[in-house]
DNA sequence: ACATATTTTTAGATTTGTCTAAATTTATTT
DNA sequence: AAATAAATTTAGACAAATCTAAAAATATGT
């Protein structure tokens, strides 16, 4: 059985979203130093925390050992979670923020507290499964859809899919996507791939392109037959 | 020439917004004590606050005199106005918020710091100059559509006019309205006052209904003729 | 396995925002 | 105008969240 939500502070919710993200699905212990680079701060100052989140019973801390997210500590991280997801879709659809632009902002709106808040905005988005990054949005308790998905680096001459997400979602490779018309649902054909550099030549439509491994290592694709 | 706007902390954006409600209009000179009462806190804390402000230049304060507003604060506390009654109109109209539960999370919602944000939100909501309970949305340089309002507890027998806003926002008064079908826009007409105390029969349509005089002075009407 | 390097924690300081209790200033009363 | 009351400020403390510098624990290399 769940605990109504204890209040916390903004910090403290961003630490338990560090500390999931660092550990991909709350299985793996995470350790301080990952702590502060992802979180751009000391690793003394995350040591303060990792205790205050233990007093709190929402991290399971061991000195020198790392940290685990409780079952508490998941939920809180989740809920957080998905407000910014949710608040990334409302700023896409509703406010015509392009991809790029909506981190920054959903950054400071993830934290307002208001459960009726969350739910009617879900119903006023279309209770949506995946945000503008393509990432799974987790419903009230905490599960998210998966889909199949695959880096385009790994598509074969031939194959072909739907842009679905992607790995790196930072502003100059999101400005780099709209420029070339590369959007989430865009379908991709790969036509060849350079064994020399690994760049990849598509197909868009009646447009195509020629991009670098980088770029394709970046991309989500859900395979279409 | 207006500066662009420094950043500040939540607590220091409501300490302007206090003032400037209290002050009215940015004004008069507002005691110590006034601000700790309206802000749920102690004297001592409002001095602290006081003097932090002072030095940012946002308030003119002399130790025992009481503070006012400078340009520069005024500004911001508008700012600030400005987005708390922006979203106000959001949870209301996009996500059907009622009257009375809107000024909670409308408290958190105003210290989001997005100008594109509030630009784009006030373009969904299509500019709208008055916010649920009435009370005027300053545009980006602080200015503000006011029109005729007299407190229904003015008008004689056999005037009218529509409701536009309330002067108490307090929960239990705006269920009571809702509950008997008063809202914005609402035709009001005098029938008879009650000399004894001072209580009104009013006509809403085909519906009658006999108001105390609490109710009637708190309740803005817009005259008709 | 021992020395060195890396990681992590502790100790102590700082800022913001708050508080209580005491001191000070201003206002009121007789 | 002196005494009392009220308002305001100061002094000192505290919690949250951060930092730097030093100490302690763990890991690594030969």
């Amino acid at each position: 059985m769940e605990y109504p939500s204890a209040s916390m502070t903004q910090s403290e919710e961003n630490y338990l979203k560090g500390i999931y993200h660092l550990s991909h699905a709350g299985r793996a212990s995470v350790s301080t130093n990952a702590i502060a680079a992802h979180m751009e701060t000391k690793p003394s100052s995350v040591t303060d925390m990792l205790k205050r989140l233990s007093d709190k019973d929402l991290v399971d801390y061991q000195p020198y050992k790392g940290v685990t997210l409780t079952s508490g500590g998941t939920a809180q991280a989740l809920r957080v979670i998905r407000k910014h997801r949710l608040w990334e879709v409302f700023l896409v659809e509703k406010l015509d923020f392009s991809w790029d632009e909506v981190h920054e902002v959903a950054e400071q709106l993830e934290h307002i507290a208001s459960e009726k808040l969350i739910d009617r905005l879900d119903a006023l988005l279309d209770y949506p499964d995946f945000d503008p990054h393509g990432d799974p949005i987790p419903d009230k308790e905490g599960h998210f859809k998966t889909r199949e998905k695959r880096l385009l680096s790994t598509l074969q001459p031939g194959e072909k899919g739907v842009c679905i997400g992607v790995k790196d979602s930072s502003s100059p490779f999101l400005r780099f996507l709209d420029k070339n018309g590369i959007a989430l649902g865009t379908r991709i054909a790969v036509l060849e791939k350079e064994e020399f550099d690994d760049s990849m030549a598509i197909q868009m439509g009646e447009q195509q392109l020629q991009i670098s491994h980088q770029i394709a290592t970046n991309l989500y694709i859900k395979p279409i037959t």
